[in-house]
DNA sequence: ATGGTAGCCCTGCTA
């Protein structure tokens, strides 16, 4: 069983590259974010065309969160559901369905801005609406895996100078404790399963400055798998060539392997 | 050098 997340910042940018990434990652499922789509204009048939069923969650201009799966796509869920109270009500950032024998979720996790923000803190609040929501549609027994863009880089060892991003969002302790949050429920990070001691291996590089030829990067995008899904796991990798080339994304995609739960 | 790029859709905002 292989699964993939890519932020690809735009599907309407991104589709040649997207449509290039199925023809050679032999993926069964693929978690995007950053569609920046709307419902309606979601190229559900050019997937369907590649083999590949496919659910989006979207508002137009901005977020927009999809997966695509050629096992199967049942049970879904758009958002947090009625009677959450949404720090970012209106965002398209969760979508979540059945795939086969893995219930999969594709998170956009907000950015944040700055430290000290009121979206900063709406990011902390909207990471403990997707803590209760977890624990409200799952257990830790279930084969589960959330991936996606955490905007959120677990250890110093996932950024490329933690001292360039001293008071910066994504490093701080409390978002990294809203991370943790979700590792106590249950679920373990599948890159750090495969390679607890490898640093370096980024998913995000900024666009500006020449940072990815320079390898200023982040591990901002991830995959929380629960414990049967992580006993499993064979493999994980980014796909750094995926970074390059003709108009890429400012995210790679990270896939992981992991065999049959029967 | 104290900026830089890319994408939204047109103008400044978002990342």
């Amino acid at each position: 069983m292989r699964l993939a997340t890519w932020n690809v910042n735009s599907l309407k940018a991104r589709l040649p590259r997207v449509e290039e990434f199925l023809g050679y990652a032999d993926v069964d499922v693929l978690c995007l974010q950053e569609t920046k789509l709307s419902e309606k204009s979601f190229p559900h048939l050019t997937f369907r065309e590649l083999g590949y069923e496919s659910v989006h969650h979207g508002q137009g201009q901005w977020n927009g969160v999809a997966i695509l799966s050629r096992i199967g796509l049942e049970e879904v869920h758009y958002g947090f559901g009625a009677g959450v109270d949404d720090p970012y009500e209106g965002d398209a950032r969760l979508v979540a369905a059945r795939c086969g024998d893995v219930a999969v979720a594709s998170v956009y996790v907000p950015n944040g801005r700055a430290v000290g923000t009121d979206h900063y803190e709406r990011k902390l609040a909207w990471f403990e609406c997707l803590a209760h929501w977890v624990a409200d549609v799952f257990t830790p027994e279930d084969a589960l895996a959330i991936m996606g863009d955490f905007n959120v880089a677990p250890e110093d060892r996932d950024v490329w100078d933690p001292a360039a991003f001293a008071d910066s969002t994504h490093v701080t302790p409390a978002e990294r404790a809203a991370v943790q949050r979700l590792r106590d429920w249950g679920m373990r990070d599948a890159f750090r399963v495969v390679h607890p001691d490898d640093d370096r291996l980024y998913t995000y590089w900024d666009y500006r400055a020449g940072d990815f030829h320079q390898h200023r990067g982040m591990r901002i995008d991830l995959a929380l798998v629960t414990e049967p899904v992580a006993t499993r796991l064979t493999w994980a990798v980014v796909d750094r060539n995926a970074r390059k080339g003709s108009q890429p994304s400012d995210h790679a995609p990270l896939i992981i392997d992991f065999s049959p739960l029967h």
